[in-house]
DNA sequence: CAAGTGGGTTCATTTGTTGAACCCACTGTC
DNA sequence: GACAGTGGGTTCAACAAATGAACCCACTTG
């Protein structure tokens, strides 16, 4: 009766949502994007169980999208440092990041939160666009099919 | 000890993971974009729990990506059709199949399926860019600040 | 030698997921 | 008019996972 797992699943949404399809660890790896790398970091601006953040930095380290990396002697300690596939899932977080500002605040209202451009603190807007064509993306106009042959 | 909930949080990735952080969610959101709309069609396609499926539909319902409609009399029978919040959801899936495709597989290989238009059926690459200057959006150089007045 | 720091693990409680079985309203078939 | 089938669920027992609190350990600093 174990949970459902879709790392083996065809389909690229399943295999990501079989990771990205916990509640902390979009969160936490928004922090780290943002540059947070220490347990006892994590584990205070989240205010989550030791246990659960635990268990969360070691899937995200599991599936290379960290590493846990020492960063003293005496005692030793380590850090949590994001990797490339790590990295690049900054993608998804800023697409969530946008739907999020546009849907889940009531009319008139806005986030207290955005998104800027660190040097010039302008605001961000996203977008996802066909990479060739630069244009948006309308889900009436896709499809999913077999790579190569298409039925 | 109930599941934390982020649905008040004032981060915009916090709400969206709150919906989306499960598995299933976005895998049934995914099959509601390509057309999908009755309860039986989803149960079977995804092999998920009777109960499980009822709570994710009524989930989505109530956060407005969804609407339960009723599309016969003798007997009663309802669909589930995406409202303009849910269809506006495709982004984030979309950016999910890119992030998938391009690092949930082992090197030199490639998902089974791919990501199409429906028309020309060419091959979709989508990416996340910035709305105004149409560039990539680099996580090194973007930041988190309070809305209006940059602290 | 007591308190503090960083990074965890262990534990009991409670909540959520799972698969199987069941239910109900109706239609179409023998 | 009894029964199988269809669509859309709910209920149930068993198990897995999240939670918060407490604990542990290796060191440093006062």
């Amino acid at each position: 009766m174990r949970r459902t797992r879709f790392d083996t699943d065809p389909c690229p949404i399943a295999r990501v949502a079989d990771l990205f399809g916990d509640w902390w660890t979009p969160i936490v790896l928004r922090d780290a994007l943002f540059g947070m790398q220490r347990f006892e970091d994590f584990q205070k601006n989240l205010d989550v169980s030791r246990a659960t953040l635990s268990s969360r930095l070691a899937r995200l380290v599991d599936e290379g999208l960290m590493e846990r990396v020492e960063y003293q002697q005496n005692p030793v300690r380590h850090e949590y440092v994001l990797t490339e596939k790590g990295r690049a899932a900054s993608d998804v977080l800023i697409a969530m990041w946008r739907y999020g500002e546009d849907h889940f605040w009531p009319e008139r209202e806005q986030p207290p939160l955005e998104l800027a451009f660190r040097e010039s603190r302008a605001t961000v807007r996203a977008t996802v666009v066909d990479e060739i064509t630069g244009r948006p993306l309308d889900p009436d106009e896709l499809r999913m099919q077999r790579r190569g042959r298409p039925s």
